[in-house]
This record gives structure tokens, C-alpha cells and sequence, in this order.
DNA sequence: TTTATTTATCGTAATATTGCAATATAAAAA
DNA sequence: TTTTTATATTGCAATATTACGATAAATAAA
């Protein structure tokens, strides 16, 4: 075999698993960085931000929309992409409770 | 071409989108629930936990102690495995930060 | 020493990801 | 309508990941 095997987990797990791998590229953590560092949504030059073709940005900004990590508008004939809050939130509450459970631990 | 191109982004970037790569399947996070469900580090039956053979865990393993998510003691014939509080208190520093800058988003 | 017991490593097949050239699509401008 | 501009899709080669049987390594128990 090869393949991951999800049916063997729940969901949950799949879920989170799914959401890391979403962000398991530097280029997609650049393209966050990226979209923190500008001040509005209005965007449509994340290609020329990084040292990859325009397909390929174009397939990494499209996996960073599946997981719902970012989201795009059409303007114009530009895309207008920005962060969604939600996702970032749910990760950051994941991270959270882990630091949580860890204070009653013994390491 | 197919690999990715770490050299071309930052370190900073490159260690992150590492952190995310091990925690960006399953079973990985299936491990770490389970971790942190036991009440001590006293495990060494994680095996018995997954839907896996004893190599793919001992893989799954590898792959989060490489990515400094986890620590391994030997304890006798078996290994006692746990959670390492300063990368997770490091990758929810990382989220909280990112819910900061949006705060002053227009999204 | 011999025999469990537990975990790691090797080898390999199946599958997934990455990157890009070529091309398509869609809306705006000329 | 034609051209330009911005993004998406297709197809494919290179590489990485996943899973596991077989086997190795290391310690404990007999």
C-alpha cells in the first residue's frame, strides 16, 4: 500500500491532520505570513511575492482555500484572497487546550 | 521537478511548515490524543492504540520525535514516550499571534 | 546462554505531492 | 470584437510519503 489509511480514524483527527498538511508546505506558511503582512484583503500579487511559477501558486493558494484556511473574492479580474479567522481560531483553541491538558502532566 | 523547494524560502518558514508536516496525518495526531489522554509518560503501548502495523507506528513515532513533538526515555525493554510542552507552547504561541494580527483585518 | 519482549530498521510496492510548461478561462480595456 | 490581464486547469516528470513483512537490535526473564 501507500496510502493514508482515514477510514481508521475519526474524524476529528482527519480533520486536524487534513488542516496541518494544508500548512505543511513553506510556501503556504509564506503565503500566510504574506497575507498578515498587508493591511487589507485586496491582494492578487502573492505570485510575485514568491520564488515559484504561477501554476504553482495558483495549486497552493487552492489547497489553502480546501482547508478553508484562506478565502478569495473575485475583483475584477484580480482574486482578493484573505485569512479566515475561524480556522485560524479553531487551531489556535486545538493548541490551546494541548498546553492545558500538559500543566496536570508530569513532563 | 517534484520535491519542494525549501532552499528558496526562509528558515523560519521551513521549520514551521516541518512542525505542520508532522502533525499532518492521522494516526500522528491519533498519537498525540492518546498521549495526552494517559495520566503519566509511562506508555510503551501505543501499538496496541493505532490501526497500524508496529513499524508504521514506529515510523509515526520517528517522524514526531524528529520534529521535536515528542520525547522517547528507554525505561527497561520498553520505550516511554511523551509530549514536548515547549513545542506545543512554541506552535500555539505561533496561532495566538496570528489571531492578534487579525484582529486589526478587515475580514 | 536461551528465550521472550519491545522497538527500530530495511526493502519495497502503492500512492501522494510538488513544480512547471502549455493551455484554458474569464473579465476588463482598447 | 480583439487584446490584455489575472487566475485556473491539465499533463507529466521528479520526488516524498505511507504501510507493512521480514529482520535486526537490545534488554529482561528463565
Amino acid at each position: 500500500m501507500g496510502a493514508s489509511k482515514s477510514d481508521s480514524f475519526s474524524e476529528k483527527q482527519n480533520e486536524l491532520a487534513t488542516l496541518f498538511k494544508a500548512l505543511s508546505h513553506p510556501a503556504r506558511v509564506a503565503i500566510i505570513e504574506y497575507l498578515l503582512s498587508v493591511d487589507t484583503c485586496i491582494c492578487g500579487d502573492i505570485v510575485n511575492e514568491l520564488p515559484l511559477a504561477q501554476p504553482t501558486v495558483s495549486q497552493h493558494l487552492k489547497e489553502l482555500k480546501n482547508a478553508n484556511i484562506i478565502k478569495g473574492s473575485i475583483e475584477g479580474t484580480a482574486i482578493c484572497y484573505c485569512i479566515n479567522p475561524d480556522t485560524m481560531l479553531k487551531v489556535e483553541k486545538y493548541f490551546g487546550g494541548i498546553s492545558n491538558q500538559l500543566k496536570s502532566k508530569c513532563c
